[in-house]
DNA sequence: CCTATCTTGAACTGATCGTTCCAAGATGTG
DNA sequence: CACATCTTGGAACGATCAGTTCAAGATAGG
Protein backbone atom coordinates (compact mmCIF):
# COMPACT_ATOMS: atom_id res chain seq x y z
CA UNK A 1 0.00 0.00 0.00
CA UNK A 2 2.84 2.45 -0.69
CA UNK A 3 3.72 4.27 -3.91
CA UNK A 4 0.54 5.03 -5.50
CA UNK A 5 0.00 5.35 -9.19
CA UNK A 6 0.74 8.40 -10.55
CA UNK A 7 -1.99 8.01 -13.67
CA UNK A 8 -5.65 6.82 -14.12
CA UNK A 9 -5.90 3.01 -14.83
CA UNK A 10 -9.42 3.83 -16.24
CA UNK A 11 -8.26 6.62 -18.61
CA UNK A 12 -5.24 3.97 -19.67
CA UNK A 13 -7.54 1.43 -20.66
CA UNK A 14 -9.14 3.60 -22.92
CA UNK A 15 -6.37 5.34 -24.80
CA UNK A 16 -4.84 1.95 -24.88
CA UNK A 17 -8.06 0.39 -26.67
CA UNK A 18 -8.42 3.27 -29.10
CA UNK A 19 -4.99 2.77 -30.00
CA UNK A 20 -5.52 -0.99 -30.81
CA UNK A 21 -9.02 0.04 -32.32
CA UNK A 22 -7.38 2.51 -34.74
CA UNK A 23 -4.40 0.66 -35.67
CA UNK A 24 -5.10 -2.72 -34.63
CA UNK A 25 -3.07 -5.18 -32.86
CA UNK A 26 0.28 -5.71 -35.23
CA UNK A 27 1.12 -2.13 -36.07
CA UNK A 28 0.59 -0.92 -32.47
CA UNK A 29 4.31 -1.48 -30.55
CA UNK A 30 3.88 -1.13 -26.83
CA UNK A 31 6.11 2.15 -27.71
CA UNK A 32 2.66 3.46 -29.05
CA UNK A 33 1.13 2.24 -26.01
CA UNK A 34 3.41 4.03 -23.61
CA UNK A 35 3.04 7.63 -25.79
CA UNK A 36 -0.91 7.27 -26.23
CA UNK A 37 -1.29 6.45 -22.10
CA UNK A 38 1.44 8.85 -21.36
CA UNK A 39 2.96 5.81 -19.03
CA UNK A 40 6.57 4.61 -19.06
CA UNK A 41 7.51 0.59 -19.79
CA UNK A 42 8.00 -0.53 -16.26
CA UNK A 43 4.12 0.84 -15.36
CA UNK A 44 2.22 -0.64 -18.06
CA UNK A 45 4.26 -4.04 -17.34
CA UNK A 46 3.61 -4.09 -14.04
CA UNK A 47 -0.02 -2.87 -14.29
CA UNK A 48 -1.16 -4.34 -17.69
CA UNK A 49 1.54 -7.57 -17.89
CA UNK A 50 2.02 -6.61 -21.28
CA UNK A 51 0.99 -6.05 -24.68
CA UNK A 52 -1.01 -9.20 -25.20
CA UNK A 53 -2.23 -8.92 -21.85
CA UNK A 54 -3.36 -5.48 -22.34
CA UNK A 55 -4.95 -6.00 -25.95
CA UNK A 56 -6.96 -8.47 -23.87
CA UNK A 57 -8.21 -6.28 -21.58
CA UNK A 58 -8.73 -3.98 -24.40
CA UNK A 59 -10.98 -6.32 -26.25
CA UNK A 60 -13.16 -7.03 -23.24
CA UNK A 61 -13.68 -3.45 -22.23
CA UNK A 62 -14.68 -2.76 -25.77
CA UNK A 63 -16.91 -6.29 -26.16
CA UNK A 64 -18.50 -4.78 -22.38
CA UNK A 65 -19.45 -1.11 -23.40
CA UNK A 66 -20.84 -1.40 -26.78
CA UNK A 67 -22.45 -4.87 -25.92
CA UNK A 68 -24.18 -3.01 -23.51
CA UNK A 69 -25.57 -0.27 -25.94
CA UNK A 70 -26.50 -3.18 -28.45
CA UNK A 71 -28.14 -5.17 -25.28
CA UNK A 72 -30.03 -1.57 -24.59
CA UNK A 73 -31.17 -1.44 -28.32
CA UNK A 74 -32.30 -4.63 -28.30
CA UNK A 75 -34.42 -5.08 -25.46
CA UNK A 76 -37.65 -4.22 -27.11
CA UNK A 77 -37.09 -6.59 -29.65
CA UNK A 78 -40.01 -8.68 -28.79
CA UNK A 79 -42.51 -5.85 -28.75
CA UNK A 80 -41.46 -4.19 -31.72
CA UNK A 81 -38.21 -5.96 -33.41
CA UNK A 82 -37.70 -3.71 -36.50
CA UNK A 83 -37.16 -0.88 -34.33
CA UNK A 84 -34.82 -3.04 -32.40
CA UNK A 85 -32.76 -3.37 -35.36
CA UNK A 86 -32.94 0.27 -36.31
CA UNK A 87 -31.69 0.93 -33.21
CA UNK A 88 -28.80 -1.47 -33.02
CA UNK A 89 -27.75 -0.37 -36.32
CA UNK A 90 -28.06 3.14 -35.18
CA UNK A 91 -25.30 2.27 -32.17
CA UNK A 92 -22.54 1.40 -34.61
CA UNK A 93 -23.87 4.77 -37.32
CA UNK A 94 -23.07 6.70 -34.39
CA UNK A 95 -20.12 5.69 -32.73
CA UNK A 96 -18.79 5.25 -36.18
CA UNK A 97 -20.02 9.46 -37.08
CA UNK A 98 -18.51 10.28 -33.58
CA UNK A 99 -15.30 12.18 -34.09
CA UNK A 100 -13.84 11.54 -30.87
CA UNK A 101 -13.67 7.69 -31.57
CA UNK A 102 -11.89 5.99 -34.76
CA UNK A 103 -14.29 4.52 -37.55
CA UNK A 104 -13.82 0.94 -37.99
CA UNK A 105 -14.52 -1.78 -35.20
CA UNK A 106 -11.95 -3.51 -33.00
CA UNK A 107 -13.72 -7.01 -33.17
CA UNK A 108 -13.93 -7.00 -36.90
CA UNK A 109 -10.27 -5.70 -36.73
CA UNK A 110 -9.17 -8.63 -34.43
CA UNK A 111 -11.59 -11.13 -36.34
CA UNK A 112 -9.44 -10.53 -39.40
CA UNK A 113 -6.12 -11.11 -37.45
CA UNK A 114 -6.93 -14.10 -36.05
CA UNK A 115 -4.45 -16.33 -38.21
CA UNK A 116 -1.86 -14.04 -36.51
CA UNK A 117 -3.09 -13.63 -32.69
CA UNK A 118 -2.23 -15.88 -30.21
CA UNK A 119 -4.32 -18.89 -29.64
CA UNK A 120 -5.90 -17.71 -26.57
CA UNK A 121 -6.39 -14.11 -28.00
CA UNK A 122 -7.61 -15.30 -31.10
CA UNK A 123 -10.64 -17.15 -29.48
CA UNK A 124 -11.21 -14.06 -27.38
CA UNK A 125 -11.79 -12.08 -30.16
CA UNK A 126 -13.79 -14.93 -31.94
CA UNK A 127 -15.86 -14.82 -28.78
CA UNK A 128 -16.60 -11.34 -29.17
CA UNK A 129 -17.65 -11.90 -32.68
CA UNK A 130 -19.86 -14.58 -31.23
CA UNK A 131 -21.34 -12.81 -28.58
CA UNK A 132 -22.90 -10.74 -31.28
CA UNK A 133 -24.33 -13.30 -33.14
CA UNK A 134 -25.65 -14.70 -30.08
CA UNK A 135 -27.29 -11.35 -29.15
CA UNK A 136 -29.09 -11.09 -32.24
CA UNK A 137 -30.41 -14.54 -31.90
CA UNK A 138 -31.82 -14.40 -29.04
CA UNK A 139 -33.62 -10.71 -29.71
CA UNK A 140 -35.00 -11.87 -32.86
CA UNK A 141 -36.05 -15.22 -31.59
CA UNK A 142 -37.96 -13.35 -29.30
CA UNK A 143 -39.93 -11.39 -31.94
CA UNK A 144 -42.65 -12.98 -34.11
CA UNK A 145 -39.80 -14.38 -36.93
CA UNK A 146 -39.94 -17.99 -37.50
CA UNK A 147 -37.40 -19.66 -35.64
CA UNK A 148 -35.29 -20.67 -38.93
CA UNK A 149 -35.64 -16.80 -40.42
CA UNK A 150 -34.57 -15.43 -36.92
CA UNK A 151 -31.38 -17.41 -37.12
CA UNK A 152 -31.19 -16.61 -40.86
CA UNK A 153 -31.37 -12.80 -40.57
CA UNK A 154 -29.11 -13.06 -37.09
CA UNK A 155 -26.80 -14.03 -38.84
CA UNK A 156 -27.20 -12.01 -41.49
CA UNK A 157 -27.47 -8.57 -39.41
CA UNK A 158 -24.08 -9.37 -37.17
CA UNK A 159 -22.49 -9.48 -40.54
CA UNK A 160 -23.74 -6.36 -41.97
CA UNK A 161 -22.99 -4.38 -38.53
CA UNK A 162 -19.21 -5.72 -39.25
CA UNK A 163 -19.57 -4.60 -42.53
CA UNK A 164 -20.00 -1.06 -41.74
CA UNK A 165 -16.40 -1.11 -39.90
CA UNK A 166 -15.03 -1.84 -43.52
CA UNK A 167 -16.68 0.09 -45.81
CA UNK A 168 -16.71 3.03 -43.13
CA UNK A 169 -12.57 2.56 -43.36
CA UNK A 170 -13.14 2.62 -46.68
CA UNK A 171 -14.44 6.07 -47.02
CA UNK A 172 -18.25 5.14 -47.29
CA UNK A 173 -20.08 8.45 -46.22
CA UNK A 174 -22.70 8.47 -43.21
CA UNK A 175 -24.92 8.07 -45.77
CA UNK A 176 -24.03 5.39 -47.81
CA UNK A 177 -23.62 3.34 -44.35
CA UNK A 178 -27.28 4.30 -43.93
CA UNK A 179 -27.78 2.85 -47.02
CA UNK A 180 -26.13 -0.51 -46.30
CA UNK A 181 -28.02 -1.21 -43.39
CA UNK A 182 -31.36 0.51 -44.99
CA UNK A 183 -31.65 -2.21 -47.23
CA UNK A 184 -31.28 -4.29 -44.18
CA UNK A 185 -33.77 -2.90 -42.15
CA UNK A 186 -36.35 -3.08 -44.99
CA UNK A 187 -35.36 -6.66 -45.65
CA UNK A 188 -36.74 -7.44 -41.83
CA UNK A 189 -39.83 -5.48 -42.28
CA UNK A 190 -40.92 -7.68 -45.05
CA UNK A 191 -40.54 -10.73 -43.13
CA UNK A 192 -42.11 -9.56 -40.53
CA UNK A 193 -45.69 -11.33 -40.28
CA UNK A 194 -46.81 -7.94 -38.95
CA UNK A 195 -46.37 -6.54 -42.11
CA UNK A 196 -49.12 -6.23 -44.73
CA UNK B 1 20.15 -10.16 -70.84
CA UNK B 2 22.39 -12.29 -68.85
CA UNK B 3 22.02 -14.25 -64.98
CA UNK B 4 18.51 -15.73 -65.73
CA UNK B 5 15.91 -15.52 -62.98
CA UNK B 6 15.94 -18.91 -61.33
CA UNK B 7 12.45 -18.70 -60.22
CA UNK B 8 8.92 -17.83 -61.54
CA UNK B 9 7.77 -14.55 -61.35
CA UNK B 10 3.65 -15.01 -61.12
CA UNK B 11 4.58 -17.88 -58.56
CA UNK B 12 6.41 -15.70 -56.28
CA UNK B 13 3.40 -13.17 -56.64
CA UNK B 14 1.21 -15.60 -55.91
CA UNK B 15 2.71 -16.80 -53.30
CA UNK B 16 3.30 -13.32 -51.91
CA UNK B 17 -0.27 -12.29 -52.41
CA UNK B 18 -1.35 -15.71 -50.75
CA UNK B 19 0.70 -14.73 -47.12
CA UNK B 20 -0.64 -10.97 -47.41
CA UNK B 21 -4.25 -12.22 -48.03
CA UNK B 22 -3.65 -14.24 -44.57
CA UNK B 23 -1.42 -12.30 -42.52
CA UNK B 24 -2.25 -9.06 -43.35
CA UNK B 25 0.59 -6.19 -44.45
CA UNK B 26 1.58 -5.38 -40.74
CA UNK B 27 2.21 -9.00 -39.70
CA UNK B 28 3.90 -9.73 -42.78
CA UNK B 29 7.66 -9.11 -42.49
CA UNK B 30 10.36 -9.67 -45.37
CA UNK B 31 12.00 -12.87 -44.21
CA UNK B 32 8.06 -14.39 -44.43
CA UNK B 33 7.62 -13.36 -47.94
CA UNK B 34 11.39 -14.75 -49.27
CA UNK B 35 10.47 -17.67 -47.19
CA UNK B 36 7.10 -18.56 -48.92
CA UNK B 37 8.60 -17.64 -52.06
CA UNK B 38 11.83 -19.30 -51.96
CA UNK B 39 13.30 -16.28 -52.73
CA UNK B 40 16.43 -14.44 -50.90
CA UNK B 41 16.36 -10.60 -50.45
CA UNK B 42 18.84 -9.53 -53.58
CA UNK B 43 16.01 -11.42 -55.13
CA UNK B 44 12.87 -9.90 -54.27
CA UNK B 45 13.78 -6.62 -53.77
CA UNK B 46 15.83 -6.63 -56.97
CA UNK B 47 12.50 -7.74 -58.56
CA UNK B 48 9.62 -6.56 -57.22
CA UNK B 49 11.70 -2.92 -55.39
CA UNK B 50 10.32 -3.71 -51.69
CA UNK B 51 7.44 -4.29 -49.02
CA UNK B 52 5.28 -2.01 -49.99
CA UNK B 53 6.22 -2.30 -53.85
CA UNK B 54 5.72 -5.78 -53.62
CA UNK B 55 2.10 -5.62 -51.75
CA UNK B 56 0.84 -2.98 -54.27
CA UNK B 57 1.36 -5.96 -57.09
CA UNK B 58 -0.23 -8.22 -54.78
CA UNK B 59 -3.11 -5.69 -53.73
CA UNK B 60 -2.91 -5.55 -57.85
CA UNK B 61 -3.21 -8.93 -58.85
CA UNK B 62 -6.10 -9.61 -55.88
CA UNK B 63 -8.34 -7.41 -57.70
CA UNK B 64 -7.72 -7.71 -61.17
CA UNK B 65 -7.76 -12.03 -60.71
CA UNK B 66 -11.48 -11.33 -58.67
CA UNK B 67 -12.89 -8.67 -60.24
CA UNK B 68 -13.12 -10.27 -63.48
CA UNK B 69 -14.47 -12.85 -61.81
CA UNK B 70 -16.93 -10.43 -60.11
CA UNK B 71 -17.51 -8.95 -63.72
CA UNK B 72 -18.56 -11.92 -65.69
CA UNK B 73 -20.78 -13.07 -62.65
CA UNK B 74 -22.58 -9.92 -62.77
CA UNK B 75 -22.49 -9.68 -66.81
CA UNK B 76 -26.30 -11.17 -67.01
CA UNK B 77 -27.38 -8.21 -64.51
CA UNK B 78 -29.50 -6.58 -67.23
CA UNK B 79 -31.56 -9.51 -68.08
CA UNK B 80 -31.61 -11.27 -64.76
CA UNK B 81 -30.45 -9.23 -61.91
CA UNK B 82 -31.51 -11.57 -59.31
CA UNK B 83 -29.26 -14.67 -60.86
CA UNK B 84 -26.41 -11.72 -61.21
CA UNK B 85 -26.26 -10.88 -57.92
CA UNK B 86 -26.48 -14.47 -56.68
CA UNK B 87 -23.63 -15.07 -58.78
CA UNK B 88 -21.38 -12.36 -57.50
CA UNK B 89 -21.65 -13.63 -54.01
CA UNK B 90 -20.89 -17.35 -55.21
CA UNK B 91 -17.75 -16.02 -56.36
CA UNK B 92 -16.91 -14.73 -52.79
CA UNK B 93 -18.48 -18.44 -51.22
CA UNK B 94 -16.80 -19.98 -53.42
CA UNK B 95 -12.94 -18.42 -52.77
CA UNK B 96 -14.11 -18.84 -48.94
CA UNK B 97 -14.49 -22.58 -49.17
CA UNK B 98 -11.30 -23.39 -51.34
CA UNK B 99 -8.96 -25.22 -49.27
CA UNK B 100 -6.52 -24.53 -51.14
CA UNK B 101 -6.70 -20.29 -50.37
CA UNK B 102 -7.40 -18.17 -47.43
CA UNK B 103 -10.34 -17.10 -46.01
CA UNK B 104 -11.13 -13.37 -45.57
CA UNK B 105 -10.48 -11.03 -48.06
CA UNK B 106 -7.25 -8.96 -48.98
CA UNK B 107 -9.29 -6.08 -49.80
CA UNK B 108 -10.82 -6.09 -46.35
CA UNK B 109 -8.12 -6.58 -44.41
CA UNK B 110 -6.30 -3.69 -46.42
CA UNK B 111 -9.15 -1.53 -45.97
CA UNK B 112 -9.49 -1.84 -42.30
CA UNK B 113 -5.33 -1.08 -42.08
CA UNK B 114 -5.78 2.13 -43.77
CA UNK B 115 -5.16 4.40 -41.37
CA UNK B 116 -1.61 2.62 -40.74
CA UNK B 117 -0.69 2.19 -44.43
CA UNK B 118 1.20 5.01 -46.43
CA UNK B 119 -0.65 7.24 -48.08
CA UNK B 120 -0.48 5.18 -52.00
CA UNK B 121 -1.09 2.25 -50.51
CA UNK B 122 -3.96 3.24 -48.67
CA UNK B 123 -4.82 5.02 -51.87
CA UNK B 124 -5.09 1.77 -53.76
CA UNK B 125 -6.42 0.08 -51.03
CA UNK B 126 -9.33 2.20 -51.01
CA UNK B 127 -9.09 2.30 -54.77
CA UNK B 128 -9.96 -1.63 -54.85
CA UNK B 129 -13.10 -1.38 -52.57
CA UNK B 130 -13.94 1.59 -54.80
CA UNK B 131 -13.94 -0.68 -57.99
CA UNK B 132 -16.22 -3.47 -55.90
CA UNK B 133 -18.92 -0.77 -55.51
CA UNK B 134 -18.85 0.80 -58.88
CA UNK B 135 -18.81 -2.83 -60.40
CA UNK B 136 -22.40 -3.30 -58.27
CA UNK B 137 -23.44 0.08 -58.98
CA UNK B 138 -23.11 -0.50 -63.10
CA UNK B 139 -25.09 -3.69 -62.94
CA UNK B 140 -28.07 -2.66 -60.96
CA UNK B 141 -28.45 0.36 -62.83
CA UNK B 142 -28.64 -1.63 -65.30
CA UNK B 143 -31.23 -3.47 -64.47
CA UNK B 144 -34.97 -2.29 -63.87
CA UNK B 145 -34.46 -1.52 -60.61
CA UNK B 146 -35.16 2.30 -59.31
CA UNK B 147 -32.11 4.39 -59.37
CA UNK B 148 -31.86 4.99 -56.06
CA UNK B 149 -32.37 1.17 -54.76
CA UNK B 150 -30.10 0.71 -57.52
CA UNK B 151 -27.67 3.06 -55.28
CA UNK B 152 -28.51 1.98 -51.90
CA UNK B 153 -28.61 -1.82 -52.86
CA UNK B 154 -25.40 -1.80 -54.66
CA UNK B 155 -23.87 -0.34 -51.11
CA UNK B 156 -25.12 -3.06 -49.34
CA UNK B 157 -24.22 -5.67 -51.84
CA UNK B 158 -20.56 -4.37 -51.47
CA UNK B 159 -20.65 -4.36 -47.87
CA UNK B 160 -22.46 -7.65 -47.21
CA UNK B 161 -19.79 -9.14 -49.55
CA UNK B 162 -16.83 -7.54 -47.23
CA UNK B 163 -18.95 -8.89 -44.36
CA UNK B 164 -17.97 -12.45 -45.46
CA UNK B 165 -14.33 -11.81 -45.28
CA UNK B 166 -14.93 -10.92 -41.23
CA UNK B 167 -17.43 -13.53 -40.80
CA UNK B 168 -15.10 -16.60 -42.27
CA UNK B 169 -12.41 -15.42 -39.99
CA UNK B 170 -14.37 -15.73 -37.14
CA UNK B 171 -15.69 -18.95 -37.34
CA UNK B 172 -18.86 -18.57 -39.69
CA UNK B 173 -19.90 -21.96 -40.94
CA UNK B 174 -20.37 -22.03 -44.62
CA UNK B 175 -24.24 -22.52 -44.01
CA UNK B 176 -23.80 -19.35 -41.83
CA UNK B 177 -22.61 -17.40 -44.67
CA UNK B 178 -25.24 -18.89 -47.38
CA UNK B 179 -27.67 -17.30 -44.89
CA UNK B 180 -26.25 -13.82 -44.75
CA UNK B 181 -25.70 -13.69 -48.28
CA UNK B 182 -29.36 -15.51 -48.41
CA UNK B 183 -31.30 -12.58 -46.52
CA UNK B 184 -29.73 -9.90 -49.11
CA UNK B 185 -30.62 -11.94 -52.14
CA UNK B 186 -34.38 -12.09 -50.93
CA UNK B 187 -34.57 -8.51 -50.31
CA UNK B 188 -33.57 -7.75 -53.78
CA UNK B 189 -36.08 -10.22 -54.83
CA UNK B 190 -38.86 -8.41 -53.52
CA UNK B 191 -37.00 -5.18 -54.60
CA UNK B 192 -37.43 -6.01 -58.10
CA UNK B 193 -40.53 -4.53 -60.23
CA UNK B 194 -40.63 -8.93 -61.64
CA UNK B 195 -41.11 -10.00 -58.38
CA UNK B 196 -45.33 -10.01 -57.98
C1' DC C 1 36.88 -17.40 -75.27
C1' DC C 2 35.91 -12.71 -73.36
C1' DT C 3 33.54 -9.44 -71.31
C1' DA C 4 29.52 -6.88 -70.01
C1' DT C 5 25.25 -7.69 -67.61
C1' DC C 6 22.25 -9.77 -64.66
C1' DT C 7 21.08 -12.78 -60.63
C1' DT C 8 21.92 -14.73 -56.27
C1' DG C 9 23.52 -15.81 -51.54
C1' DA C 10 24.90 -14.07 -47.33
C1' DA C 11 26.63 -10.77 -44.40
C1' DC C 12 25.56 -6.38 -42.60
C1' DT C 13 23.26 -1.73 -41.43
C1' DG C 14 20.66 1.15 -38.04
C1' DA C 15 16.13 1.10 -36.23
C1' DT C 16 12.55 -0.93 -33.75
C1' DC C 17 10.39 -4.98 -31.65
C1' DG C 18 8.58 -6.94 -26.82
C1' DT C 19 10.45 -7.65 -22.46
C1' DT C 20 13.38 -7.43 -18.24
C1' DC C 21 15.94 -5.21 -14.76
C1' DC C 22 17.45 -1.98 -11.32
C1' DA C 23 18.14 2.11 -8.79
C1' DA C 24 15.74 6.22 -7.20
C1' DG C 25 11.56 8.29 -5.50
C1' DA C 26 7.21 8.14 -3.08
C1' DT C 27 4.06 6.35 0.35
C1' DG C 28 1.98 3.92 4.34
C1' DT C 29 2.88 1.40 8.80
C1' DG C 30 5.24 0.80 13.20
C1' DC D 1 12.34 8.54 12.04
C1' DA D 2 12.92 3.81 10.06
C1' DC D 3 11.59 0.24 7.26
C1' DA D 4 8.92 -2.37 4.00
C1' DT D 5 6.34 -1.88 -0.20
C1' DC D 6 5.08 -0.02 -4.30
C1' DT D 7 5.77 2.97 -8.46
C1' DT D 8 8.53 5.15 -11.80
C1' DG D 9 12.19 6.50 -15.08
C1' DG D 10 15.50 4.88 -18.03
C1' DA D 11 18.92 1.81 -19.53
C1' DA D 12 19.63 -2.50 -21.37
C1' DC D 13 18.50 -7.23 -23.35
C1' DG D 14 18.41 -10.34 -27.53
C1' DA D 15 15.41 -10.76 -31.45
C1' DT D 16 13.55 -9.09 -35.47
C1' DC D 17 12.39 -5.24 -38.54
C1' DA D 18 13.05 -3.18 -43.64
C1' DG D 19 16.57 -2.29 -46.52
C1' DT D 20 21.62 -2.15 -48.52
C1' DT D 21 25.92 -3.91 -50.11
C1' DC D 22 29.10 -6.86 -52.38
C1' DA D 23 31.44 -10.61 -54.21
C1' DA D 24 30.66 -14.96 -56.60
C1' DG D 25 28.06 -17.42 -60.14
C1' DA D 26 25.54 -17.67 -64.46
C1' DT D 27 24.44 -16.19 -69.04
C1' DA D 28 24.25 -13.78 -73.43
C1' DG D 29 26.43 -11.11 -77.35
C1' DG D 30 30.64 -10.38 -79.75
Amino acid sequence: MAGRKQFDVDAALDAAMTRFWRAGHAATSVDDLCRVTGLNRSSLYSTFGGKDALFLRCLDRYATRYGEKYDAALSCAASDPLAAVRAFFQVTLDRIADPALPDGCLIAQSALAIPVLTEDVAARAKDALGAQRKRLRAALKASRLADQHAEDFAEHAAAVNQSLAVMSRGGASPAQLRAIVGVTVEALSHALPTHT
